[in-house]
DNA sequence: CGTTTAATTGAAAGCAGTCAAACTATGTGG
DNA sequence: CCACATAGTTTGACTGCTTTCAATTAAACG
């Protein structure tokens, strides 16, 4: 499903900072180009000019970066909604890769418009940079998640994590969800390799932490799934406590 | 040595966005509590409100994050010069701690000041979205550091960052820099235990690739260790390329 | 100088990686 | 609708990097 544009980002900004019935309308009607991309395409490519920033009208998108070996570093994950590049709003080459994950739908805006109407609309500024920051916080618990958790751990984590994101969104359900992702990126995204990724998977069902049915996952106990996953949504900032950071089960 | 509160702030900032002189003089005037603290004191903490922002007048700083467990991930080093915490501007819970490596000077500037001034002076805003957009960046590199390289690389790599950076601020020389950390402390920084980063230590140290006096470390064949740490000062955003940066010898 | 903290070294264990093969979906063309 | 091709998942055996545990040496500090 296509969501219209800037609908969800306009809900998702307005969660942590105040906007006007103005600023929403300002946001709503940026110049943005609507665009179908295949999975895997580059929105953004690392070293090169930054001259736009889109917003995940549907789909998933992830960012990542590559040592020089050509291992490759997944260092977020992007659900439908999300802006894609505000981590280089201010910043003129981008520092990493921003990939589609599924087939998805962008919006595409002009850079510059962006920053512009940040300035005319202070409070759209603060939004954005809100946002950025929140971005950063995620990124934050991930170099903890990788740094010094281990496999259990780190898979229990992220997909906690990605539950409690598509909660909070409406997107997960009591079935929950599908992860549009194969092992071998989850592994890129937990900083281990597609086999251990999978047997990690694999003990986790045996364990009855999670259900899979495909790459449709869903969580038999989501509270002790949490505690494996040692997860606390703190570092989400969510506005509103969703009832699954709470700590309810997601399904 | 203490370097007034906010010259190398000033001068930092300005290296990558326009700053007027009204603009650098009413950052100056900012109302700061200057304040001594001892290695180790927390600036912020996990969990509290975040009142105020600080900003390193002399010594190191970092940002540090607990697993339940109680293992420790080291997020960032901060040297000196640096604004402490604007990872949180925009943000009322802190999502991780920051704590002083050795002894410091840090002032203090309310955050609402700092966010009062930002908004009155745009210019100054976009400066602090820069430069917390870049501490973002430098996550960004530790996040593939940690999650794909090895131990040898990751530790050659953090090496090269902090000369880089010193190197920057002319604070790094021919002779290397002093490094105010403990192994442990290393360790936590990459992900790694404290006794496996001695070893690598001394493995680039047999190798002639660092030479050690004490906790002051130099760089005998800076290309080389650059090559090993997979450095490249792209996600340091730096304004003008240091010679160090552009591939030259740090000592 | 004794005491504490940090650095160093050795031996053993273990978690995750590597290599390889089998199996299972998914998709395509005939 | 089947046969084949391709991508992804699963499993096993083995290797190895890093950790763990423990003890020793060196450095920092009052």
């Amino acid at each position: 499903m296509t969501i219209p544009p800037f609908h969800l980002l306009v809900r998702k900004l307005a969660e942590r900072a105040e906007l006007s019935a103005a600023d929403r309308e300002a946001l709503i009607a940026l110049p943005a180009t609507m665009r179908q991309v295949e999975p895997g395409a580059y929105l953004v490519r690392e070293g090169e000019q930054v001259t736009h920033c889109s917003v995940l009208a549907s789909g998933f998108a992830f960012r990542q970066k590559l040592t020089g070996a050509g291992a490759r570093q997944i260092l977020s994950i992007h659900i439908p909604g999300e802006a894609l590049d505000i981590q280089h709003l201010t910043l003129d080459l981008a520092d990493h890769n921003v990939q589609t994950l599924t087939r998805a739908t962008v919006a595409i805006v002009p850079r510059k418009r962006l920053i512009d109407l940040a300035e005319a609309r202070p409070r759209i500024g603060y939004a954005l940079a809100v946002a950025a920051q929140v971005d950063a916080s995620i990124e934050r618990e991930w170099l903890l998640n990788i740094g010094r958790r281990n496999a259990r751990e780190r898979v229990a984590h992220l997909l906690c994590e990605v539950a409690v994101r598509l909660d909070a969104l409406g997107l997960a359900d009591e079935y929950g969800y599908e992860l549009p992702m194969t092992q071998e990126q989850l592994g890129d995204a937990v900083g281990l390799t597609a086999v251990h990724v999978n047997r990690t998977l694999k003990a986790l069902e045996a364990d009855g932490l999670v259900k899979r049915r495909g790459r449709v996952i869903s969580f038999p106990r989501w509270r002790e799934l949490r505690d494996v996953g040692d997860f606390s949504s703190l570092y989400l900032h969510l506005a509103r406590q969703s009832f699954a950071a709470a700590g309810a089960a997601v399904g």
